[in-house]
DNA sequence: TTGTACGCGTTATCAA
DNA sequence: TTGATAACGCGTACAA
C-alpha cells in the first residue's frame, strides 16, 4: 500500500510537503501542490489512519452510541448527526448498545481505545458511567435522556409536557380512566412520560391509580402483556397512553387479540411518529418527537465542544408535537 | 491519558512484559501478569488503538456498509453482524450509504484508511466500485445484493424464486391482473424480484404487460406515486407485487387514498416482514427475509477471509419465505 | 522469562 | 517556501 513517502518520491519532494500539500497548507509552492495531488492519485495513495490519528492524538470521528439501532425514534438521530458531522469532515461511527448496559460499557471503551473526537450517546439506564469519558476529557454529548453525574451538553425534548398533553387530549375526546404503558423504571424518558401523565390526571382531578399505570421494557413483546394485564382487569382502561412506537405494537396487538378497536372501544396515543402509524386502522394518533433535530444540534454542540472544551454545559430542550389521527376518536 | 510506559514503571516491568501480560501471551510469570494487570487498572489504563493498529498494520474492527440505516431490514442484518464479531472480539462500524453512491464511496475510502480487516456491504446499485478494496485486499463479503466485477464471497437471498412464489401465491387466489411495484434498474434486488414476478406470469401462460409494472426507489414516496399511476390505468392491475417495506407503505397508503381495501379490492404483497405487517387492517402478506441470518453468516465469511485470505469465494443464498396474511385474501 | 531498541506512517518543529 | 528529523504509543525481533 502506497506511503507518504512514495508519494514524496514520486512527486520529487519531502514527505513533509506531501503533508503540507495533501492537507491544505497555503504556504505551498500551487506548482508543488499540483505535483503532488497528481502523484497521489496515480499511486492510489490513501492517508493511513491510524499513523494520522496517533500522531494527531486525535481521530476526525464521532462515536454515536445509541440504545436500540431496530428504533426508528434512534436511526433518525443517527441521520441528523451523519448529515452535519460530514459537512465538516467528520465520520460517525454508529454503536447499537441494544439497551443493554455492558454493550454499552464495551463501546466506551472502544471510543477511547480509538480517541474519537467525542460521543453521543443516549444512555440505557441512569446506571450509565461515563466517568471513562470524563476522565480523559472527551466530550459528550447526551441525547434523549439526560447523563447522571456530570453536567455535559444535553438535548432533550419535553417529553412531560408532550406526555401531559396528549393525556389531555384523550381527556377532552371523553376517555374517563387512561391507563399508562410506559418504560423501565431507571430510564428518564420514562419516567417524565410517566409524570407528565400524571400531570394531566391531576390537573383534572383525576386520582391515579397505579393499577392503570404498566412498566417494561420498550419494546413490543413486554407491551403486550403489560396491555393485556390492564385491560383484563375488572375496571379495564378506556384509553391508553403508550410510550413509543415498538411497544404500540405490541399493545395495538393486544387491542385486536381482545376484539378492541382503537379509538371506539379504547383510545390509543403513543409516542414516535413511525411512517406505518397512518397506515393502521384506525390511524394512530401520535407525539411526533423532532428525532431528526435531535441529532443535528447534538452534533453542532459535540463539534462546538471538540473546537473549545471549556464552554459551558447546555441543555437544549425540544418540543414534541401531537398529530391527532383515528386511534383518539370514539 | 496512561499509556504502557506508565504502566510499566508502576508495576516495575519494561514495556514489553506489559504488553505481553496485556496480549496473553504465555511467555510471561503469572506473578509478573498480575502485577501488570493491577497497575493497568489502577491507572485507568486503555491501549491506544491508533498506536496499536499502526503497528500491527490492522485494526479489529469490520465495516458495515449498508444502503438504508432506516430499513429494518438492513438493521436486522446489522445486528446480525455485530452479534457474531463481537463474540470474537471484533468491533463493527455501521455506515449508511443512504442509497447514495457518493457516501457509500466516501465511506470505502473511511474503510480504508482506518485499515479495518474487512468489508461487508450492500452495494447501492451495479456502478458500486470496490476495486479500491480489492487491490489492497482487504476482503470484502457482499450481502443482499452481489458485487459487480471481482468476484467475492455473497450472501443472498433467492429472491427471485420468493418473487416467484409470492406471485403464484396471488394468481392461486384468484387474482388475475397482478401489477409490480419494483426499486431501480440497475439494483439486483429490484432486478430479480421483478424477473421472479414475470416467472410466475409466464408459468401461467399470462403474458406480463410493462402497463403492470413500475420502478421507483426503495422508499414510500415512489410507490406511492408508482401505485397510483397503476391503479388510474383503465385497466388496473387488481393486485400488487411490493419490493420492500418502505415501499408497501407507499402503496398501501395510495389503495386508501383511493377507498381501496387490501385483499377484497386489491391483493397485496409485500417483501420484508415488518413489526407492523400483522397490524394493519387487513394484515399484510409478506415475503420474509432472513435478514438476521444474513448478518451472522456474512459476518463468518469474512472473518474466515481475514484469516485466510486465500479461501475461495462462496455465494450463499437463504431462502425466504412466504407469510400468508389477510392482504391476499378476497 | 525479561529487557532493549527499532519501526510502523504521519505531522509538527525547527533550521535553512 | 522547503526539507530533515523527532515524536506519537505500541508490538516484536533480538539479545541477555
Amino acid at each position: 500500500m502506497a506511503t507518504i513517502s512514495d508519494v514524496a518520491s514520486r512527486a520529487g519532494v519531502s514527505t513533509a510537503t506531501v503533508s503540507r500539500a495533501l492537507n491544505g497548507k497555503s504556504t505551498v509552492d500551487p506548482e508543488l501542490v499540483a505535483r503532488v495531488i497528481a502523484a497521489a492519485r496515480e499511486l492510489g495513495y490513501q492517508p493511513n489512519g491510524p499513523a494520522r490519528n496517533l500522531r494527531r492524538q486525535e481521530a476526525a470521528v464521532l462515536a454515536l452510541i445509541i440504545s436500540d439501532v431496530e428504533n426508528p425514534f434512534f436511526t433518525a438521530i443517527a441521520r441528523g448527526v451523519e448529515d452535519v458531522a460530514h459537512k465538516v469532515g467528520y465520520s460517525v461511527v454508529l454503536c447499537n448498545a441494544d439497551e443493554n448496559a455492558a454493550k454499552e460499557r464495551r463501546y466506551i471503551d472502544v471510543a477511547i481505545q480509538e480517541r474519537v473526537a467525542g460521543v453521543i450517546m443516549s444512555p440505557t439506564s441512569t446506571a450509565t458511567n461515563i466517568d471513562p469519558l470524563v476522565n480523559r476529557s472527551t466530550p459528550v454529548v447526551a441525547v434523549d435522556r439526560p447523563l447522571p453525574g456530570h453536567p455535559s451538553d444535553t438535548v432533550l425534548v419535553d417529553t412531560r409536557l408532550a406526555a401531559r398533553e396528549a393525556t389531555e387530549h384523550l381527556l377532552a375526546r371523553g376517555y374517563r380512566r387512561i391507563g399508562c404503558v410506559t418504560g423501565p423504571s431507571g430510564v428518564r424518558t420514562a419516567e417524565d412520560r410517566l409524570a407528565g401523565y400524571r400531570d394531566a390526571l391531576r390537573a383534572a382531578n383525576q386520582r391515579g391509580s397505579t393499577r392503570l399505570v404498566r412498566r417494561t421494557e420498550f419494546r413490543a413483546p413486554g407491551a403486550n402483556r403489560a396491555a393485556h394485564e390492564l385491560l383484563a382487569q375488572p375496571e379495564p382502561p378506556d384509553a391508553l397512553l403508550v410510550a413509543n412506537s415498538a411497544m404500540a405494537i405490541g399493545a395495538l396487538g393486544a387491542l385486536a387479540e381482545r376484539g378492541l378497536r382503537p379509538g371506539r372501544d379504547v383510545g390509543v396515543v403513543a409516542f414516535d411518529d413511525v411512517p406505518w402509524a397512518a397506515l393502521v386502522d384506525p390511524p394512530l394518533t401520535v407525539v411526533a418527537q423532532p428525532a431528526y433535530e435531535i441529532g443535528t444540534v447534538a452534533a453542532q454542540l459535540l463539534l462546538a465542544r471538540v473546537n473549545d472544551g471549556a464552554r459551558p454545559a447546555t441543555t437544549t430542550t425540544l418540543a414534541a408535537r401531537l398529530i391527532e389521527r383515528g386511534s383518539s376518536h370514539r
